[in-house]
DNA sequence: CGTTAATTTGAATTCTCTCAAACTTCGTGG
DNA sequence: CCACGAAGTTTGAGAGAATTCAAATTAACG
């Protein structure tokens, strides 16, 4: 794969268009690849030693676990995502790291970061903007979670995987793939899977969109936008922040 | 008040003992120093150009809006806290920050704080601890919204807030002021005002705690902490029931 | 004081969950 | 290649929890 390709450099170019120089070093996070099973945590909440990765390919799932069981699902990384980076800064990890297919991901210290922020200083704001964006996302799960109807939760969540899809280059205008089952949906949505299941069949027999078979399909796409009051705007995706001049 | 017990700088100290250096330019931070009401937002959705701030006293709250109106309180803050410091990459802000209270802010721009940083590297880590605990926070909050009952959430909330405040010296062993009213903690729970009434009213018929003319009393910590499921960890800071100074 | 905001209570409704079970898909091993 | 079991999806019926609607009471503030 041509280095501006890879995920990770198509999604911080949106942020900055990036250098050769900038590319190389992105490039170079990804030598110590290695594949990952789906089942088994990567990282465990209270883990001490935890390192961040960057996901070449694949989806994984960050949830935290209640003493009973409950699970919720806080975020699902795709292509070009990191992996624990928030909690670097901490004593141990405030959660778990699940991948949900078989996946590609290179281990990222602390320690190479910061080499890297020092020789090309850009690459700093960048993951720094990469990082303010995944909690940001987070930040609109929490109102979806909190103040939107099932229906309208549902198809925000879509609308904005479909987003972060497009940006890495792994969806098309009006579908994309999805590993998900329904009740990762459930757990990270606050739902049951079977009510997720009776959202879905609506959408389905009104002609709004298709999930079956880990395909997603919009069938009609203005409409589920108004539905989820759906605004790009937190993904500060539009067109790159910096131009290759600063 | 003595430079080291302002609340930010009792707040960092909890990641790491400062220095009188550093000391010296967390006070500097406080140099631009201003009043805001309540009930007149200080930074809106969609606003361009937006710095960040420290919150020196009083309450503030960070939310979004729907189209037809709903509101998601993301989180309060309290005196020692950033203000939209995560927001500060993006080209607009993603969030409205309204105070709760009268409050004293000062304004921190990005400029300001890599000059810091520069002069005192070991702050930009500190900052950045602060950063990754406030996304914590909002994780452990998807996490009561998505997951808990009512009960346990609102619990949970209340613990949070008193491990919070109890860092930065502002509440007792049981007890602390809190200027929130019922539609606060609704919009930020993902409840209506009248269950959040029925809830605490619970509470206070149960002997369990007592939430009434803005004062938060704990009468059984104990089993408020069993039924919430209220672990620490999250916060990331040690042995916050220890903190003497009141 | 008088007015507005906030809290409190009641009754009815509705939505989502729980419980139960059938059906389908998929991978694995015989 | 089929049989089997496990995982995931789908459907139904009933229960329960939180909401909506309505209104009284209390507290806060100029």
């Amino acid at each position: 794969m041509s280095i501006a390709n890879r995920p990770l450099a198509r999604k911080l170019g949106a942020f900055a268009v990036l250098s050769e120089d900038e590319l190389t070093v992105l490039e170079a996070m990804h030598r110590r690849r290695r594949v990952y099973s789906p089942g088994q945590d990567m990282i465990h909440q209270g883990q001490e030693r935890h390192s961040a990765h960057v996901l070449a390919s694949g989806w994984t799932s960050s949830y935290k676990l209640l003493p009973d069981g409950r699970r919720q699902i806080v975020d699902f990384q795709v292509p070009g995502d990191f992996l624990g980076l928030r909690s670097l800064l901490f004593r141990t990890s405030d959660h778990n790291i699940m991948p949900v297919t078989r996946i590609e991901a290179s281990e990222v210290s602390i320690q190479d970061l910061l080499r890297d922020f020092n020789r090309v200083p850009r690459l700093a704001a960048a993951v720094l903007w990469a990082a303010s964006r995944d909690e940001a996302m987070v930040v609109e799960h929490l109102v979806g979670v909190g103040r939107r109807e099932p229906r309208e939760r549902l198809a925000h969540f879509f609308l904005e995987l479909h987003a972060r899809l497009r940006l890495v280059g792994l969806a098309t205008a009006t579908s994309f793939d999805c590993p998900l089952s329904q009740y990762h949906l459930a757990d990270a949505l606050g739902l049951t899977a079977i009510h997720v299941n009776r959202v879905l069949r609506g959408f389905r027999e009104t002609g709004l969109m298709r999930f079956q078979k880990g395909k997603v399909e919009f069938l009609d796409l203005a409409e589920l936008v108004r539905l989820a009051g759906f605004d790009i705007a937190y993904l500060d995706q539009e067109e790159p922040l910096l131009s290759a001049a600063l």
